[in-house]
DNA sequence: TTTACACCTTTACGCAACGTCAATGTAAAT
DNA sequence: ATTTACATTGACGTTGCGTAAAGGTGTAAA
């Protein structure tokens, strides 16, 4: 009927120092103490604990655990379905990691079988990267998810030969604009052929390309301070720059 | 071409502190310091960051990326694997999780449409509480996952007025145990009441009754400490009798 | 030139939910 | 009477940073 620590952590599976833990936060106190300090817990607090460890198998926190069993009028279908959407949300998030793992490994492995070359170690998942961690999410608000993955999947299915260009483009897309922004006018030549350049940069992971996309992303690199940053470290202005040359070329202002 | 923390956090999309942070436990040292002490990262620091970023993200703790990021020749594809398993089973427990979430609000609101009885509350929920998190794992594991289930759904399944005789069934075993402990004759005629009383109620559990199972339940009242603290709480050596009834009550020894 | 202001530095405490000594006192069993 | 098992409080360690505090720089405007 009365139960030591020990008793009672054996019996719940828990922990000593949890008991005490939970007597210190003040969610589990024992019903008296004995004449030795010792804490002595009776049938309520077995209950209670069971009540705790149940919303703690939950994933609950202690301290919203603690509402639920001091506040005698809580209303436990409410927060049980508060934390019902929680864990589906954290599910999602999981799948996400998952799959993204899983993509990673056939990358990798992928790789390993396609070539031996260390220097394109690490880079077609830097692309992935680049795209999917740290633009990702504005791309997919502004141009939805099925672009996005289509985008991954086509590095993904990149071979060396394309990832080879890609990389040569990428270079010349840069030192085109370089050149044309000495020029100073968006609508010149050499700004036109940069942006032609950077459209066929972009085809290389856009499954569709429309002048209406291409002139949005050019944007985005203007109101983007990351973007801006990685475009005006070369030179001050070439991010807004480039904007301007899309514009031009897709006959798009937004 | 060259960052202090803020320019590269931002980039990143990082903290400053969390620079600094990689920069103490050396998984992400900066290029150089300037005459002022201010970290300097270059190109090199730019793309091993987002390497670091991309295996965060994909939930790796920093100590196992440090090992990656490190060792040149660490086998990624092996690590991935590892945490592609580990991610699968979290996301096991993550589906039992919600499970129990949707079990338990879907008991809660049947308790509330079904009474308003407060003495009720919690407890139904506390059956299917105990038998599982307590003892689920010893009885799926000699009885299998069909009977713990499908005792789970005979529980939640009960009325109210099945609940009642379940819970005064409960005390009756207590009381006739009790009367019987005193005979200090397991065979007698009230230990073999007890354990009619007993099977009795396993049967509002269980949804096949074989002598086989009682007996070895019985057996588990002593083998098992927290069920012999249950049982001995009331008077040492209960556990043991109740077993020894039930053994003469099935004619089976264990 | 001074001053403002943004940015840098290190140091160090705080968070959640305990695990894990350490030093010491008590109950129970031999 | 002694061992053994268990009780107590106290305090530091864990992870991945957030968040001051106290003070030194860099640059631009007044």
């Amino acid at each position: 009927m009365e139960y030591t620590v020990q008793k009672l952590a054996h019996m719940a599976g828990v922990s000593a120092r949890t008991l005490r833990y939970y007597d210190e936060i003040g969610i589990l106190k024992p019903a008296r103490m004995n004449s030795s300090g010792y804490r002595i817990y009776g049938q309520a607090e077995v209950n209670r604990l069971q009540q705790i460890l149940f919303y703690r198998e939950l994933g609950v926190s202690l301290e919203s655990i603690k509402d639920i069993v001091t506040a005698p009028s809580f209303n436990e279908t409410q927060a049980l379905r508060e934390h019902h959407v929680k864990l589906l949300e954290k599910r999602e998030q999981l799948d996400v990691l998952i799959s993204n793992v899983e993509k990673t490994i056939a990358l990798t492995e992928g790789r390993i079988k396609m070539m031996d070359n260390e220097k394109f170690k690490g880079f077609k998942q830097k692309l992935v990267d680049d795209n999917e961690a740290n633009y990702g999410k504005e791309i997919r608000e502004k141009y939805g998810n099925e672009i996005v993955n289509k985008s991954n999947q086509k590095v993904k299915g990149m071979s060396q030969v394309q990832y080879d260009e890609v990389t040569k483009l990428t270079t010349e897309v840069i030192e085109t604009l370089h050149a044309a922004f000495e020029t100073g006018d968006p609508a010149g030549q050499l700004a036109q052929k940069a942006a032609d350049l950077h459209r066929q940069w972009l085809c290389y992971y856009w499954d569709s390309y429309t002048n209406e996309a291409h002139a949005g992303v050019a944007q985005m690199y203007v109101d983007d301070p990351r973007f801006t940053a990685y475009y005006d470290k070369q030179q001050p202005g070439m991010a807004e720059f480039l904007r301007d040359a899309v514009h031009f070329y897709t006959g798009i202002k937004k």
